[in-house]
DNA sequence: AATATTGACTAACAAATGTGAAAGCCGAGC
DNA sequence: GCTCGGCTTTCACATTTGTTAGTCAATATT
């Protein structure tokens, strides 16, 4: 629950009392072993899954088997609020890594958003900024290069586990192989084994199946043409805090 | 006004009073010339768009200047509800030929919304289909080939349209040059105008640059590996109109 | 200890896609 | 009817990416 308060916080300041409703929100955790479907496609799901720990993913499959990642969940993550409305996955999330998930239900949900509409916002907030990845990530597949676009994953990896404390010297843990880089980039394997070996020759990554480390940040974001402004951090914060009235900005 | 109405009432039945809210929605429309902005990256705009005619997409550019089109809208489409959390602009909109828009003001959406919570679901749905559509774009992008996208959009362009009673005879209204579905499906001009060549050749369309005709309707899903689910039409008042029990659904 | 299995990495070749430039087409305006 | 300019189409070639198939090291299984 920590990562989801720290990552909201990220968006606006909570009160003790809203940091206390946060918290309550959900039951213990459950453990979703690697590769196992958490929601699947067609399913018509009663509440939303909050990632406490590891990283699930978003995918989607054709009817031939292949088979994209949409979007990466961190700890901090919720999936799907948007359940509410639609009847029924168009597309699955399993866990990449073992996960630990916390289920929270569409009523509980309903009670504190009512409730604390700081709250409500920071949820929708959070909705938007990954709706907003999945619009940088069609930019990424239509316009990067293979390089340019695993490290631009990289990069966006690295800043969204920063976010929720997940970083210590420039390293992130994650725990996945080749074959994941491939779906979620478009991809085949062996093209991917050759961009890793680039990006490293460049020294701008290294990257075991383990841990990724960023031995060169502004470099790596450089070669990606990564612009942070796409994540909506700090954005609101920064708008309160602000000593400039609006027409300051205008230009 | 008349297409948002048709839209939204392939997920839900509205009253006369909610038909007439929705009627009253927004002032005059406003005319857009082709390849002009409406809103662009890093605005913070204060309403929202609505297309009443023409087509307008969402897209994105690098730094350098690729440029990714990450979206269509048709007439019905209404541009960002979101922008009522997010500060700035993550992409732009743009004519993508001739477009009329009416400019609807957050306080006149608010009004409607609190008072008619079935158009705020409506909304609410016609907002989560855009981002499904965008999921289905990005498992393009990742995994169908060149014609098999190309392919694919054309499907989708089809149904949409087709929802809005714009379609005629298998024939859509569909002015746009080559460079626009390169910029659509991330390839060269050249390679758009081969995979044209080919989907011509194959019999599945016509596409003259203004007008699309899908020849062979059921042949080019296939091809494309079509599945209308996603666009989630019909989805709410199948449910609702059901004779079935749940259970009669379960397996 | 012997034997699968899995994932990373290589290699050689094939297919898909991009590039730059030229040629053709066609409607708008003269 | 002519001309210009914007698109489309073609061409020849370069580059990127995929495929198939293998090796190797590490790890799990028997």
């Amino acid at each position: 629950m920590d990562a989801l308060i720290r990552k909201l916080e990220h968006f606006t300041q909570f009160t003790d009392e809203e940091r206390k409703a946060l918290a309550s929100l959900s039951d213990l955790p459950v453990m979703v072993s690697p590769r196992q479907d958490i929601i699947r496609e067609g399913d018509n799901p009663t509440g939303v899954n909050l990632i406490v720990e590891g990283y699930a993913i978003r995918y989607k499959a054709l009817s031939d088997g292949r088979r994209q990642i949409l979007g990466y969940f961190l700890a901090g993550d919720i999936c799907d609020l948007r359940v509410f409305v639609l009847k029924r996955m168009d597309h699955s999330i399993a866990a990449l890594t073992p996960v630990a998930v916390r289920v929270i239900s569409e009523s509980r949900i309903m009670a504190i958003t009512d409730r604390y509409p700081r709250i409500m916002r920071a949820l929708w907030w959070a909705t938007l900024v990954e709706e907003s990845i999945s619009r940088e990530w069609l930019l990424s597949m239509g316009q990067r290069t293979a390089a340019e676009r695993m490290a631009h994953l990289f990069c966006e990896i690295y800043h969204r586990a920063r976010f929720v404390d997940l970083v210590e010297g420039h390293k992130v843990a994650l725990p996945l192989r080749q074959t994941d880089l491939a779906e979620t980039t478009g991809l085949s394997v062996v093209h991917v084994n050759r961009v890793l070996q680039d990006l490293r020759k460049r020294g701008l990554i290294a990257f075991d199946g383990q841990v990724l480390t960023l031995l060169d940040p502004d470099g790596l974001e450089e070669f990606a043409l990564f612009d942070p402004l796409y994540l909506h951090m700090d954005e609101d914060k920064a708008m309160i805090t602000t000593t400039q009235p609006i027409t300051a900005r205008a230009g």
